[in-house]
DNA sequence: GTCTATAGATTGATAGAC
DNA sequence: GTCTATCAATCTATAGAC
């Protein structure tokens, strides 16, 4: 257990920038926090740059799937609620990645340059898929609306002081929350009539 | 016209600020801006936090009057439309400073000390009052959520490259969106049944 | 691989002349 | 009220011994 150090310095570094942002976060509180001195940082990543990437390259690569995947379906009921289903997964499972986008972005962008507009477009090719062929003003803020349900998995804990929400709440009820804004809710079967549109 | 220089030198701050992020923003950049040196600007303020609070407090305390008022009443289906439209409002009115708290939460955060916790605990209130009487997991999530959807007021610049929706458009489209969320839609007046619950 | 020491740059803030 | 000059702190990053 060797290559383990590169990894410890990537999760300390992960949490720190994740709750105290990037910029706000020194390379010697990483470096103090993993047990070596600033200088020895520099022999696992080249510069504080290459430490972000290395801790939100993937994801924007998961991310980038989902949104190519989405790109190939027909937006129906079903896959949209399929696409909101995966969408928030992402959220779920790298909450603390996101959280640096979402509490830092200002700070961040400047550092991932290119690869924060490549981020900024995923967002929105996945909105206009969202918001459906020949949208409206209104398809296109709903969709955006949408996005920001989404982003509750991350602001959620801000409001609760007494526990968190499981993860099969925030998946349950923010998925169904995300279609309603969509006007995709599925109609409650006990007032006949399936199909509508 | 000479009390004008602090108020040119806030405006500055402001739009610094918002475009740039808080930590981001130096006071050399905006002295430049402004026309002056760095050590004038600090004849008009004392610092930076100063500079950030003449920017951010009135918003604040605008933010802090809605939600007092906001307790002191009943929560019907009317009341929350009546809240939901008067924040959107201060989300319009006040998109830079909100821009300040979205994209620089981290930097803001630390600087803004208490205050910064007032304002969570406003948004907290705020969600609780939304979220309705002994709410559950469900309710309370989806209050969080129709938040969010009024931060759409800020993100849907990004989302949009040609021309920005109107004020208008975000008012009427953004309201909806989050009585959808909160499950208050006035029920369509073809399908009969004025009251269910 | 980790260390000490330090370079080089920027920042917020102050002193004091005008 | 605005300026020049400067301080003190902090940060990213590098050089070089071990």
């Amino acid at each position: 257990m060797d290559g383990d150090t590169r990894e410890t310095i990537r999760a300390v570094a992960l949490e720190l920038f994740s709750n105290k942002g990037f910029e706000q976060t020194s390379l010697r509180e990483i470096a103090e926090r993993v047990g070596l001195t600033k200088a020895s940082l520099y022999y696992h990543y080249s510069s504080k740059q290459s430490l972000l990437l290395a801790v939100v390259e993937p994801v924007i690569t998961g991310w980038r799937t989902i949104v190519d995947d989405t790109s190939r379906l027909e937006r129906t009921s079903e896959t949209v609620r399929h696409v909101v289903e995966r969408c928030l997964d992402v959220f779920i499972t790298n909450r603390a990645v996101a959280g640096i986008f979402q509490r830092d972005a200002a700070g961040v962008a400047v550092v991932l340059g290119e690869l924060w507009d490549d981020r900024t477009d995923l967002g929105k090719r996945l909105v206009a898929w969202l918001a459906g062929p020949s949208p409206t003003a209104e398809d296109r803020l709903r969709a955006i609306a949408a996005m920001e349900v989404l982003g509750a998995v991350l602001t959620s804990a801000t409001y609760q002081d007494d526990g968190e929400f499981t993860e099969d709440e925030l998946r349950a009820v923010l998925s169904r929350a995300a279609m309603d804004v969509l006007r995709l809710a599925a109609e409650p079967v006990a007032s006949g009539m399936r199909k509508l549109g």
